[in-house]
DNA sequence: TCTCCTTTGAAGTCG
DNA sequence: CGACTTCAAAGGAGA
């Protein structure tokens, strides 16, 4: 009720402001219009916003053509970029986006304002949901960019450069010099080639152009602050992870909105800087990442990580960090050559839990991987089953149809102000219950679907499986653990449901557009079912074999001794509640900190 | 001061 | 072409 009374008020808000603006071309608003009409259906994100080199400018300008990829591609227009009108009103929706009440500064105070450098009030509009101000389309395109933009884009680290200019950059740069020197510094050139690199200042200072944020990087931006006030949590990795729910649970058209925004930051950024691409971010950090690992390479140590070298009874010997579940120093990525998979960064399922990786024991990591895998998962036994006490697949509380697992549940809807999705499921299961876990683990919105949920009962309940491969790579990868007997249909609805949240990095990446697609359908299962899709699903057998492992997310953060678990730092947000996260971690660092992860299993066993 | 955590999406790289 | 990797934001925490 109250986020809808919020939405509310947002719009309102806008429409006032559209007015203020005189903006009030009905066309323009809300959302994103653009004279196509209301979206019905949110652009799966690898549709949402052609690829980079697809987008260009000079067409951009007129529109956008997209090639529909997507069935409903024709119902969810992609225009353009935003005419002036439009783009005004793209102003007001950042308004409305980014909580601008003034009298919220929890609200406010996750936006950098760019400040405006047109004829918008800043204090009507924070434009710091965009990075990109179409600004500088307003202006021209002779018209240095947004300088807020610049700043934010430049040269700027977003993280600890916030600290200290997260509130007041906003001031700073909002000046007419500031502008003036934005410009001038980074013109509406590529600014990574603007610096007139005379001196070794410039050098030093080379900006670094960062990558225009994805959509769902613009709901975080907007959503953290919410989160972070509902929830008084300050971590973001907590945070994240509820947004990351939340996002699911995000109706489509609402998700539509981020991927339209993201769409357009994606041009504005194109158009402000042609010549980039994210290969100079990447390089950017690789630098810094390559004395890294020289580092690590002139200390010599070129050994197993922790966890496999010493085994899990014998954590005194680990290195700090492994004991910390950081990044194993002694590990050397590379030192393949002994341990089979052990010394792959990959092999590191223990977190990654991907399914991907955690295939069969014969499938892709060999023995030795395996029983890293078993280390890592804080198993003693590889017959560890989910048939024990209180792990049942069929215990009450995991029932396949439960009301709480059902689809469409009204759980979805997140009673938890935080997104945070609290289940009856989770909270009624006896493996819930268990003394080992400090707080109910709550199953995600993965969870509610039933071949989901069978892997999820295994986190939630920190009780993980020799198996392996979660259902979700039944469709497309190579996995031969014993899966659920699924039809193929139910299969192709299965696999977005699961990696919709979990191993995404080696699920969800095997195609990025797959991943994305699936993705979707994954939220027009939980917003509306007009895929014809059936539902509620039909409950499914349970494997008489290992169940489907779905190794936890990142560093398992359901071991409660994890600084950074869900239920650590997202139980004084709603202590029935608990992300199951069914991370991605492994996504995006697949290495060693995975392997590091574990454990709560064992205070299971 | 730097890195990690954690999320999803986009894009690059590699085999 | 598929799989994999990296980066974008955020801010607390730890080294």
């Amino acid at each position: 009720m109250g986020y809808l009374r919020d939405r509310e008020k947002k719009i309102i808000d806008m429409i006032l402001l559209q007015t203020k603006l005189g903006l009030g071309a009905p066309g323009s608003l809300p959302f994103f219009c653009n004279g196509v009409g209301e979206l019905t259906q949110p652009p799966p994100a690898h549709m949402g916003i052609p690829p980079y080199h697809h987008l260009d400018p000079t067409k951009a300008v007129h529109g956008l053509s997209r090639s529909p990829m997507y069935p409903f591609g024709s119902q969810y227009p992609y225009s353009v970029l935003p005419e002036v009108s439009q783009v005004a009103s793209w102003h007001a929706q950042a308004s409305m986006y980014s909580i601008s009440n003034p009298g919220n500064p929890a609200a406010s105070a996750g936006f950098r304002n760019y400040p405006p450098s047109l004829s918008i009030p800043p204090t009507s509009i924070p434009s710091d949901f965009y990075r990109f101000s179409p600004g500088s389309l307003l202006q021209g395109p002779g018209l240095p960019p947004h300088p807020g933009l610049a700043h934010h884009l430049v040269g700027t680290p977003s993280k600890h450069d916030a600290h200290s200019s997260h509130l007041d950059h906003n001031h700073r740069s909002s000046s007419l010099s500031d502008q003036k020197s934005s410009s001038d510094t980074h013109g509406s050139k590529n600014a990574s080639d603007s610096g007139q690199s005379n001196n070794s200042q410039n050098d030093k200072k080379k900006p670094h152009i960062k990558k225009p944020l994805n959509a769902f990087m613009l709901y975080m931006k907007e959503m953290r602050a919410k989160v972070v006030a509902e929830c008084t949590l300050k971590e973001s990795a907590a945070i994240n992870q509820i947004l990351g729910r939340r996002w699911h649970a995000l109706g489509r058209e609402e998700q539509a909105k981020y991927y339209e925004l993201a769409r357009r930051e994606r041009q504005l950024h194109m158009q402000m800087y042609p010549n980039w691409s994210s290969a100079q971010s990447r390089t950017h950090h690789e630098k810094k990442r390559k004395k890294k690992q020289e580092k690590f390479d002139g200390a010599g140590n070129s050994m197993k990580k922790c966890r496999a070298r010493y085994g899990l009874d014998q954590q005194s010997q680990w290195c700090k960090p492994c004991r910390r579940k950081k990044k194993c120093i002694r590990y050397l990525e590379g030192d393949g050559g002994d341990g089979g998979g052990l010394g792959s960064p990959d092999d590191n399922l223990g977190s990654a839990g991907s399914a991907g990786e955690a295939c069969t024991p014969d499938s892709k990591t060999g023995m030795d991987s395996d029983m890293d895998k078993s280390s890592d998962m804080g198993m003693s036994s590889p017959n560890f089953s989910l048939t024990s006490p209180g792990m049942s697949l069929a215990s009450p509380g995991m029932s396949l149809t439960s009301p709480g697992m059902s689809l469409p549940s009204p759980a979805l809807t997140s009673p938890c102000p935080s997104g945070i999705l609290p289940s009856p499921a989770s909270l009624a299961s006896p493996a819930v219950s268990l003394p080992s876990l400090q707080s109910p683990m709550t199953p995600s919105l993965d969870d509610r679907h039933p071949i989901s949920s069978v892997g999820s009962t295994n986190s939630s309940a920190n009780f993980t499986t020799t198996s392996t491969s979660s259902v979700t790579t039944s469709s497309s990868s190579s996995c031969t653990s014993p899966v659920l007997p699924l039809p193929p249909s139910l299969l192709g609805l299965s696999a977005p449901l699961l990696s919709s949240s979990s191993s995404k990095n080696h699920l969800s990446n095997h195609s990025n557009n797959h991943h994305s697609h699936h993705n979707h359908h994954l939220g027009h299962l939980f917003n509306n079912n007009n895929n014809g899709l059936p539902l509620p699903l039909p409950l499914l057998p349970l494997p008489k074999g290992p169940l489907p492992h779905r190794n936890p997310v990142g560093a398992n953060p359901h071991d409660i001794n994890n600084p950074l678990s869900v239920n650590q730092l997202t139980g004084q947000c709603n202590s029935s509640s608990s992300l199951n996260s069914n991370s991605a971690k492994s996504r995006s660092k697949p290495s060693a900190e995975n392997g590091n992860s574990t454990p709560a299993v064992i205070g299971v066993t």
